[in-house]
DNA sequence: TGAGTTATTATGCGAACGTATAATATTGTT
DNA sequence: AACAATATTATACGTTCGCATAATAACTCA
């Protein structure tokens, strides 16, 4: 029984959620679930555990809380890329292909959290959807900027042939992404982007590389 | 207290031990780890959870066993399809992609239990060099196959672009493999194996749809 | 400045976890 | 048929988990 209660300030309801939320997701990202108590989140965040009942309801939903940001700051992340001028469609396709294979997108951090969440999507059926959602939404950008891409280059651009296009391309950003995040000393500098946009102008016809823009 | 005790047989160490990872992997795969609790393990391989300490040091010894089959048996489902023989050695390069991107190995238990592992590489070094050793191997094989069929087509195939190719082709069937099986009413049948046979066709230069081998 | 609001701390509770150990049933051997 | 070996069960222990609640410090505003 402490003689002297710790002093505080007072903060606002949105710093807390903050902190706590950030303190979740580092903590999940570091040392995983099993790491990630409520009396060890409150300790990261610089507050007691009570505090964290008094923002969320349960622990479930904290842990929803920062599942929501993680994802919206990955796809924003990409997606910042895209708000800068570029010199032709193709080059803002190459664009957004060199930033979702580049730090900060390729992360050790990003990745761990990504395959914990995705493991919570296995059997929290809110969390399949926001995982839909986000892999969905991810995609149709994609696809977009191939078929203005392609209309641009005056190739031929269906909807079955772009749909298609869009998953491969997906398909292999997600797993050369994967790769470059798990395994950082496995590729040179550079190396994992010019792979992805080489790949990707096989796959889609076109050629993304920097010399060819 | 029970007056009777539990009628049970004796079994094989091995009978046992195959038990107690099945129902491990599982229980990982169903509800994640936090459901794979050292009782419910016991429990779903049929015996009490002292037997647990029996066969293993420790829970995470058990993990591990179970990771370490797991990977085993993917890389063996994926690679079995390469001992019947085929039409030519693009031929045989296909159905190893289309092996990787076609059930059984495309399952939503697979990609579950592989988050999950992947997701403990991060705090466990041990993990990690396995998770390492596995995608080298995957990758490695893949190359072998592609070196192969580029040979046979008189195409160029220095080191560099060998290892690119490689990397390529090994991502974009990670992320169509994870993709479908995360989400499996989100293709058609056969889609994914034919979006991935025309891409690493397209990576390599290769036709490897059905119609040209 | 002082009373009211509430953010925050401190403490407690029941359940479940992984682990340890003693008791017992089953099997092979002679 | 009795015995030794060990696979298996049953039970207990200490810890930590998420959650609940009462006490108190910090801030707001009349």
């Amino acid at each position: 029984m402490p003689q002297t209660r710790k002093k505080h300030q007072r903060q606002t309801p949105g710093f807390r959620r903050q902190a706590l939320i950030d303190a979740t997701l580092n903590l999940l990202a570091e040392g995983g679930p099993e790491v990630a108590t409520v009396r060890v989140i409150a300790q990261k965040a610089g507050v007691t555990q009570g505090l964290i009942r008094h923002y969320f309801s349960t622990k479930d939903d904290l842990i929803a809380a920062a599942y929501e940001q993680h994802m919206t700051q990955m796809t924003e992340a990409t997606s910042a890329v895209l708000e800068q001028p570029f010199r032709s469609h193709s080059a803002r396709l190459a664009g957004f292909v060199t930033a979702a294979l580049t730090p900060p997108v390729v992360d050790l951090r990003n990745v761990g959290l990504w395959a914990g969440f995705l493991h919570m999507t296995q059997t929290d059926s809110l969390m399949q959807m926001v995982h839909a959602r986000t892999y969905r939404a991810f995609r149709d950008r994609l696809e977009r900027l191939i078929v203005v891409a392609l209309k641009a280059a005056d190739l031929p651009h269906d909807a079955q042939m772009s749909r298609r296009f869009a998953i491969a391309c997906n398909g292999v950003i997600d797993g050369l992404w994967l790769e470059g995040s798990a395994l950082p000393d496995g590729f040179e500098r550079d190396e994992l982007s010019e792979i992805g946009l080489q790949s990707v102008g096989a796959i889609i016809g076109l050629n993304l590389n920097k010399t060819g823009i």
